[in-house]
DNA sequence: GACCTTCTTTAAGATTTCTTTAGAACTGGT
DNA sequence: ACCAGTTCTAAAGAAATCTTAAAGAAGGTC
């Protein structure tokens, strides 16, 4: 689940956007300053923090100095001013997007949803590559290999197998494999997902015919033993 | 680390420019004077001079002067008063940007960010020419190889196949392409990238005819592998 | 200022991938 | 063995992505 940090002193504000980024299926938390939102920062992480620029006992600039101390958590900055940004634009603090007020709250999701996927873009190189079991699945290269032999997957499918097999054991259902992958809210049945597994399965019999990998496990999802 | 020679008599606004530049994770060296500069730039090297134009002893246009007799090391010039300036551009003293006083902090930093990338961009000679597969890029002379035959680039271009060439397998989406070249936040679709990454083929075409160089990844990005 | 190169934008067409559909196959319980 | 619920898979239409060409914009040079 996606944890999004919200910092805002605009309750109004602040409770809009928490009703979009909702409805897409992040998880939020509120804070109203910079102090406590540094509090709940410490305390446990989040994968984006959303911030207002003026707010009372510590601005959104001095806030983003501390959290940059510790993390390179997306910051996505929030001003009422456009003047501000003329200055700060390049940016020194290490906030890697900001947006004017007031603002179309679709923008404001698709521009959440572009930083979300350049961080898991730029995750350290360790945690890019897994083996699972008689395959190898590499990131950065965005490839499968097995056997000495290159699975050529399409990118749903890689994003499936990395997810399946980035944790193995865990079993998935098809409905949190659609929002792991599509990041976006997955109502009702799933098929879609049920025929990527398919044709990924298809792609791996191809080099190990009869070996079971991806396993259905009835009634609640898919996972990877191993 | 990168390191930062601030020079300024004045040390007030030493003392603001340093917490503003150590915040942000340079390193700081300080002199208050252009012989105790000269000095200390002779001992060590900087990656950055940040130089006040009124000093006791050595001004900032004479020290200037004495540090391009022997570096290329970014230098950036801060005056009083405005009709300095007037004079200073142009001198051909090697200054590569300069701010007035009174100025804001925030904008400093972002020059300091800029000369640096610009600096970046200038690396010693050993680590700028790659090998991929069948060409040859040599930064320095900013040609591009292929069977004795050279290619001709544009500047971008050539940098789009750089940074593929230097980070062989990897996978680049065109935001990604567009952010590492352009030096840019690069929202929205990228049909430029697209548009160039198909000038590069049709040149490398000219030379490997049916040869798939530049790799096209779907719905991912683009890659050179081996 | 005219000319040339490079960069960006646009758009149409080709290609690949994704989604939907629907029937077949499978599973677990009775 | 049968049934209901669930999963699998083939196929086709829909959608997204990529390629390429072409034209306009921007920048540099003589």
């Amino acid at each position: 689940m996606t944890k999004i940090l919200l910092v805002d002193d605009d309750v109004q504000i602040a409770e809009l956007i928490d009703v979009y980024i909702k409805n897409d299926g992040y998880e939020t938390t509120m804070a109203t300053d910079g102090k406590m939102a540094l509090a709940l920062f410490d305390k446990e992480p989040f994968d984006l923090i959303i911030l207002d620029w003026m707010m009372p006992r510590m601005d959104g600039l001095e806030f983003c100095k501390q959290v940059r101390q510790t993390s390179h958590v997306p910051i996505l900055m929030l001003s009422a001013r456009v003047g501000d940004f003329d200055k700060i634009q390049g940016l020194t603090t290490g906030v890697d997007d900001y947006m004017i007020k007031p603002f179309n709250p679709l923008e404001l999701m698709a521009r959440i949803k572009a930083l979300l996927r350049r961080s898991n873009y730029n995750r350290p190189v360790e945690s890019l590559s897994v083996q699972a079991g008689p395959f190898f699945i590499d990131r950065a290269r965005h490839t499968v290999t097995m056997q000495d032999q290159t699975i050529r997957l399409t990118a749903r499918e890689f994003e499936i197998l990395y997810l399946l097999a980035k944790h193995k054991g865990r079993v998935y259902s098809s409905e949190e494999i659609f929002e792991a992958v599509w990041q976006e809210h997955g109502d009702g049945s799933n098929q879609t997902v049920m025929v990527h597994i398919s044709n990924i399965r298809e792609k791996l019999h191809a080099v190990v015919p009869h070996e079971v990998i991806i396993q259905t496990v009835w009634g609640v999802g898919y996972k990877i033993e191993t």
